[in-house]
RNA sequence: CGGGGAGUGGCGCAGUCUGGUAGCGCACCCGGCUGGGGGCCGGGCGGUCGCAGGUUCAAAUCCUGUCUCCCCGACCA
């Protein structure tokens, strides 16, 4: 799989001087991310399989709800935003080319989306239907922040549902719903779906996917069987809200707790099928505009609050569906000592059993092997040493316990190895 | 956009007030010791001090302009 002298994983003791959030710090000093600019982050190779394992875990259950993956160009001509009204919209980068033609850089892809539909569907029984794609967004953001919490570049997984009518909309919303809901719970991060406010889009309904966490820049008010934004919260008429921090609903003291929003889902309507003239033709011959919904997921933001919440002082502890690599392989001892022998052979089993290992083969002292694995937070570190080939077991930690569990024989071959890491990792948080 | 702060070797910093030809820790390279929680000793490499202009015999340091980055707030379709 991967042996850490052929990597490219550059840790730090010391988090970048300026940096404020958790995972903005953690992700750095872990060598998964690195600036380039205010807002624009490159992820290195451990952090990008942190980043494709989200995404493979959205595109399986967007899938599994009839959603078509395809992918839109970021490069866009204006008009179809002029005709939408959103090409006044400041966080909207615009450009020209060497013509002196407007183009923008998409923000998301309704515009590229809608158009499409227009041109291609013309029959109600091309009804309904999800595309969607894994597509950079480009926002002129006022304040990027917090390493990749909030960037002027980034991933965004947006789907577009198109349907009949208002009826079928609502059904494409609610698959979403379950879609999201698996999705998240798949991550192994603490989130709640909130109401939100529909905002200036104008649209007939939304909810936003929300990670508690201590750098969140949003709040959400949470009580027994409630949760919403604040926005929602205090324009509820069941909740009370006394204009500062306190909100109580049915007697119940409502908490409030800073969290991110991972996803999004929302109910368009016609907002965007009507100005780009994307319409149907129902059976009995009339032309009516298409019924649309959208639908997103940050996969960085969903990467950051994982980070968020299970860090500790010692580093980063992955979910075990999101982490880089399942088992952090440390061989102690110099090249060439029994020890380390024994560590190869270990390796060699184990990437030939197909399990996602990363290997410390650095000619390196101990604590900074632990540290290093510490940080990177794998769900398992297995250790050989001496000691291993004394007691013929390899030894064998939960990153997010913090403790040793049973050792796994040395002498165990592959398929043993995969199947007996496979149990524990079930175990695991 | 308002407020605050910062640009000096890969990272973290000192030096700037009071001008005199750049330093510390870590990292890196070489040699040796060590080998179960960032270990030790010795020897090295590496910096037009963000950029441009100015003042001066002399500028990291003073002046002017400019670029960039961070934090708080506002904003966040």
């Amino acid at each position: 799989m991967t042996r850490l002298t052929e990597y490219l994983l550059p840790t730090l003791k010391q988090a970048p001087a300026d940096a404020e959030a958790v995972s903005h710090k953690l992700m750095v000093r872990a060598g998964l991310i690195r600036q380039i600019g205010a807002g624009m982050w490159t992820w290195l190779p451990a952090g990008w399989r942190v980043h494709q394992k989200v995404v493979e875990i959205v595109r399986e259950e967007i899938d599994a709800i009839g959603g078509r993956e395809m992918l839109m160009p970021v490069l866009q001509p204006a008009e179809p935003w002029r005709k939408t009204g959103r090409l006044e919209i400041e966080e909207l980068f615009k450009l020209h080319d060497r013509k002196g033609s407007e183009l923008v850089l998409a923000m998301t892809h309704e515009e590229a989306v809608t158009t499409h539909v227009a041109q291609t569907v013309d029959s109600y029984r091309e009804l309904p239907l999800i595309l969607y794609h894994f597509q950079v967004k480009e926002r002129d953001e006022p304040r990027p922040r917090a390493g990749v919490l909030r960037t002027r570049e980034f991933v965004m997984k947006d789907s577009y549902s198109f349907d009949r009518d208002q009826a079928g909309m609502d059904e494409r919303y609610e698959l979403h719903v379950g879609a999201y809901d698996r999705i998240m719970r798949r991550t192994g991060l603490r989130f709640y779906r909130v109401e939100s406010d529909v905002g200036m889009m104008g649209g007939l309904g939304a909810h936003e996917y929300m990670a508690p966490c201590a750098a969140g820049e949003d709040e959400i008010v949470l009580g027994e069987g409630y949760a919403a934004n604040v926005e929602v919260a205090r324009t509820s008429p069941d909740v009370q809200w006394d204009g500062d921090g306190a909100y109580t609903r049915n007697g119940e003291t409502l908490r409030v707790e800073p969290a991110i929003e991972i996803g999004n889902i929302f109910k368009l309507g016609t907002r965007y099928s009507v100005p780009l003239a994307a319409t149907y033709v129902d059976q009995h011959g009339s032309e009516l505009p298409i019924w649309m919904g959208c639908y997103g997921i940050g996969p960085a933001r969903i990467v950051a609050a994982a980070v968020e919440q299970y860090a500790d002082e010692d580093g980063i502890s992955w979910p075990v569906a999101l982490a880089p690599f399942r088992v952090h392989l440390v061989g102690l001892g110099r090249a060439g000592t029994p020890e380390r022998e024994a560590t190869e052979q270990l390796y060699a089993k184990l990437v030939q059993a197909g399990v996602e290992v990363l290997y410390d083969d650095r000619d390196a002292g101990p604590g900074e092997k632990f540290a290093d694995a510490d940080l990177l937070g794998c769900p398992l570190r297995l250790t050989v040493g001496r000691k291993s080939l004394q007691s013929g077991e390899i030894e064998v930690r939960s990153r997010r316990a913090r403790e040793q569990l049973a050792g796994l024989p040395l002498q165990a071959d592959g398929p043993q190895f995969a199947r007996l890491l496979d149990e524990l990792c079930r175990d695991l948080p």
